[in-house]
DNA sequence: CTCCATCGTTTACATACGTAATCGACTACG
DNA sequence: CGTAGTCGATTACGTATGTAAACGATGGAG
């Protein structure tokens, strides 16, 4: 089979850089933008100028992290990558790393260092509740 | 002030590689060693040189991470940042940046995706009861 | 039809990272 | 005393990342 540079299914996804994650929280947010929409998202907060967001939805379309459609003579940019999927992956990475894939020291730990507000414990309750369901 | 270049309190600590974290815990798992001993530690499991665990070190060293002592010939190395601190620092780093800071979504996304053992949820639940004692 | 504002694309460049070879100093063996 | 092994330090080099300017096409204002 030429899985040459063909769109199969197993594609792992590239690695997506703090810079470019802070582009697909925009277009989370809401999609499809242009790229000035994106900017005047996230050039004000994060000090960018139009050129850097440019750059980064370049590479993130490369990365197959966003897809384009063509609107007249722009793009339109949308994520092709769910925000719970990135999400996942990148806590899972965490976890196996620095907890060696064990979600209960990493709790232990966001507990320590008071990390969890009275809301966030009666919401876990909650979701334990409904796991033990 | 002069915060020139001086020890002060005041430097938020460099950010360690992921390769660098490697090394990391083969010294937090023992310390002091030797470059050599920590290449016999991680070498092997990462495919890496001796050369790459020396280029390691040094770099974790210039970013105050790890201390060195002379022994003689060679230098002994000893962590200079604890295993907690690091790993209350990246946690919180992810779930700044993929949750808004909350630690519930967090929960609510590793347990969905299925990251949560029996054991971790029991266990969680007991550290929930004694935050709440 | 001409000119300018915008697009996306290309090129740029500094720093970080991964991975390692090389080099000068020193020590231990013969 | 000379030589080989070892150590940390220096240098190397390719890719990734952050940040952006320059360039070429093109569509709309006049």
């Amino acid at each position: 089979m030429s899985d040459k540079s063909g769109e199969g299914a197993g594609e792992q996804p590239e690695r997506i850089s703090e810079a470019e994650h802070t582009v697909m929280e925009a277009l989370w947010q809401r999609s499809p933008l242009t790229a000035q929409e994106v900017c005047e998202e996230v050039c004000g907060p994060r000090g960018w100028s139009l050129a850097t967001v440019k750059t980064l939805l370049s590479r993130l379309v490369v990365k197959q992290a966003v897809g384009t459609e063509p609107d007249g003579k722009r793009f339109l940019y949308t994520p092709r990558i769910a925000r719970s999927d990135y999400v996942g992956t990148e806590s899972r990475r965490l976890v196996d790393r620095l907890f060696g894939g064990r979600a209960a020291p990493l709790f232990a730990h966001l507990a320590q260092s008071e990390a969890l507000t009275e809301d966030d414990i009666t919401e876990i309750e909650a979701l334990l509740r409904e796991l033990k369901s």
